[in-house]
DNA sequence: ATGCTGACGCTGG
DNA sequence: CCCAGCGCCAGCA
């Protein structure tokens, strides 16, 4: 087993962990999960692995904008949105596409 | 090694 | 509420 190098070696898995360990029906910021997987600044970085996720095992549709919006989604931020609706996250209708998490 | 990319965040208009 | 601009960072070609 080698030391794990958290500072970036680990970054990646470190922020598909965090994802991975939101409960059903919960959900994070981007922010939140950078700043757990201890780059509270990398948020950009967050969104980039996440797009290339595929992994079932990281529910990274539970994973929202700091502001509340949805954000994006590798299969369509539609699909997101229903994903979240049904795992009864409560929405509430704002503009025209991406609602706001009711939260 | 270098430069561009992007599922973001925040402020200002 | 919407849009534009700037900052920030790890991944990837």
């Amino acid at each position: 087993m080698k030391p794990q190098r958290l500072s970036k070696y680990n970054f990646k898995n470190k922020v598909l962990r965090v994802v991975s360990r939101i409960p059903w029906g919960e959900t994070l910021t981007y922010a939140q999960v950078v700043y757990l997987a201890g780059r509270p600044k990398a948020y950009r970085a967050v969104g980039n692995i996440l797009s290339r996720n595929f992994d079932p095992k990281v529910p990274c549709h539970r994973v929202i904008r700091s502001d509340g919006k949805i954000g994006g989604y590798n299969r369509g931020a539609g699909f997101k949105k229903r994903l979240l609706q049904s795992e009864g996250v409560i929405f509430r209708p704002v503009g025209s596409e991406n609602g706001v998490v009711n939260r």
